[in-house]
DNA sequence: TAAATTAAAGGTCAAGGAAAGTCAAATCAC
DNA sequence: GTGATTTGACTTTCCTTGACCTTTAATTTA
């Protein structure tokens, strides 16, 4: 077994252990615990913990440092996560604006994160970004805020 | 748990429990109590207790010296224009996450809302951007995401 | 009693340590 | 051969301590 996979697979245990969906560890310490440098831990989280597949990291460093792996929820979650899969890698703001909508009147989310969410991937905050990069970058921060939601 | 964090905690828990929101202590008295140098205690308030997340230090030498620790209850919108003027053009990833984390801890946004703005501006969604556009497209984000916040 | 001294605070800064993050080269598995 | 994994050297951030400095109050002294 790859030692990605063991790491991987004891951070789930971690989460699945606790009652808040999360775990908390320190890296250099899983790291020699399962034998590996410590660097390992950020390439698992990087490639299996992404927010795509439901996770967020936090962390801080320095002495007591930590990471905190959390799991989103899945209750309306499933509802938002079937919409970012819905929304390809570009989007145009018409699309934008229809998805934001939709969401705000379906209750999933509230009036002001709505108005939130529109300003980032605005015209005005996007002024500056060539025209041929917009349609991306609003798919990718429409979908990463749509995360947080979950 | 670190000593940063319980000096920190014993100071709000002052503030919290006083009617003025303001702790007064003795330097070297709590440094003694929770068993660290007495400069850590400077520490703790220069980095947690500053003026951007609404505190102002005042403090007193020699006999009968005191450290006051008072928070400050500012008027929100105008607190919000003020970060949003405080912005360039130009936004790094760590400037971002420190004003963030500053209105968050400040009061001025809620922690979902934190999150929501970091994800909007994480390296994740701006991927795929251009490195020489991402400084100017952060500010811009991030400045237009704070106006609705008004 | 006014000046001088001493004591009692708090302030500053730099060094060192304790984490986590980054990145690219080497290796492995298919 | 290509993409995923593994490693390690280097970087960045945050915390802790201690030595030394400055300010103010208290006390002594001429």
């Amino acid at each position: 077994m790859r030692m990605s996979d063991i790491i991987a697979e004891r951070i789930l245990s971690l989460i699945e252990a606790s009652d808040e969906n999360m775990a908390e560890i320190q890296r250099n310490e899983l790291a020699s615990i399962v034998g590996c440098a410590p660097s390992q831990i950020n390439y698992v989280l990087s490639s299996r913990f992404t927010p795509e597949r439901g996770y967020i990291i936090e962390s801080r460093r320095g002495g007591g440092g930590y990471v905190r792996i959390s799991r989103i929820k899945l209750n309306r979650s499933s509802a938002v996560m079937h919409i970012i899969n819905s929304i390809g890698n570009a989007l145009d703001p018409m699309d934008a604006r229809i998805i934001i909508e939709n969401c705000s009147q379906s209750g999933l989310i509230s009036y002001d994160t709505a108005r939130l969410m529109s300003s980032a991937i605005s015209g005005t905050a996007m002024s500056g970004v060539p025209q041929e990069f917009r349609m991306y970058l609003r798919a990718a921060i429409l979908k990463q805020m749509l995360l947080t939601q979950i």
